[in-house]
DNA sequence: TAGTGATACTGATGTTTGTCATGTTTAGGA
DNA sequence: TCCTAAACATGACAAACATCAGTATCACTA
């Protein structure tokens, strides 16, 4: 049977807008969320449904997806352990714009609205936090609108890379990227087809950027890679 | 001389998050404020700059630019009379992300910072309303970059001009674009080259969907521009 | 109002990237 | 463990688009 993470002690938590929260507000959250586990590919919320929460990743990882016009998915962000998601659409109670995705077997838990609500009326530090967390996101969306328009494949591909050893980790060898994601996932963060993807991996394969083995990449160069990619931080 | 707006009775401040503040928040900010004008191309703040306050636009419009790699600009947005712009760089106490530059002669007040947070602070309807603003900025922007990836030129020229349209408005014909934009500055819109744009305006005059006049535009059959952006509503 | 620098427009050309076709490898369930 | 569907990989081709070059027109300012 599943175990029910604890709120009070959850590490998670410390890192969301649900830090703010004073013990007595941690402990009604804690009473009225509901905890659940998705296996890779099942859907947390999907596009078009009405918000009935927050949802505060506990374990494992979730994407954000929209789908275009054609019916292919484009990846906009994806969240792990200490992420909250699902908030923007409530805030501004519309429909969610974005589904969400495990893409590794995740523990999750749904937060119901009306206590979010709640809380950020009542603790303006929260409100803060939950103000300052939307900015980082418009700002992360607007960086990322310019890059997929003025950047070239072979550019987008290297940032692709980059973003998920940023949110998945890399294995003890400090190479490996601790991933799920296939080909074609990776083709859904970058904005094209699956081939052409496959086609510049091999590329970088060959100019000795990265190592394949299947699925899974190995980063032998991060500095040239940001370079290929056109980051200058 | 330039007359400074009076916030008390002011039409664009209702339609922001300030509409939430008291009278006696209102004078406040009514004293504090420092208002100017803008003459087309002047640059409101710049990406990069440390923010000092929030624009409140009084009247006239501005774009919201940011510079790819390359220096080639692109519009991220636009915001006329009635918007706020410069909060979200504010809150989360960075550089500005995008630069804001006057695209009409323009009024625009400066409200400094600290009574920007002492409001939502104290406000908590404020608070709420600037957070509804910023979840839909980021629904706008993450619908942008996907279909900014995903549709082809002539898709996205099509949705700049309504874009154009629901940002500038159109004259009394309810065709004629009230837009002070050159063609590079739809091709910013659109994330392309100028002659993209000017190529496409060729294709959709030879199908009867505009007409234009030098630099201004005339709306012939907005229901099939629609189409061709393929966006349905 | 005339002049001039910026902007609008068109054509030619090469590169990038999407698409289709086909074979190979991998991963996970029976 | 084997089997099969999915995922990976590569090649060939076509379409979309960027870029360069050159001309015409516009809009602003002196």
């Amino acid at each position: 049977m599943f175990k029910q993470p604890e709120c009070d002690s959850c590490g998670s938590r410390l890192s969301t807008c649900l830090m703010e929260l004073t013990p007595g507000q941690v402990s009604e959250v804690a009473h009225l969320k509901h905890s659940q586990l998705y296996t890779r590919g099942s859907v947390v919320f999907s596009e078009g449904q009405y918000p009935r929460g927050i949802y505060c990743i506990h374990k494992g990882h979730v994407k954000l997806t929209k789908s275009g016009h054609d019916d292919r998915e484009h990846i906009v962000s994806f969240a792990g352990s200490g992420d909250i998601v699902g908030y923007s659409s409530l805030l501004s109670a519309e429909k969610y714009h974005v589904s969400c995705i495990a893409v590794q077997d995740s523990s999750i838990c749904l937060i119901p609205s009306e206590i979010f609500f709640r809380n950020i009326r009542e603790n303006p530090s929260m409100a803060l936090h939950v103000m300052q967390k939307l900015s980082s996101e418009v700002r992360l969306s607007r960086q990322r609108m310019v890059e997929l328009t003025h950047k070239s494949i072979r550019e987008r591909v290297a940032e692709a890379l980059l973003i998920i050893k940023e949110a998945f980790g890399v294995d003890n060898d400090g190479m490996t990227l601790r991933s799920p994601l296939t080909r074609e996932e990776i083709a859904a963060i970058v904005g094209t087809a699956p081939e052409s993807v496959i086609r510049t991996l091999s590329e970088f394969k060959a100019d000795n950027l990265i190592a394949t083995n299947g699925r899974t990449i190995k980063l032998l160069n991060v500095r040239a890679l940001m370079h290929v990619a056109n980051i200058h931080n």
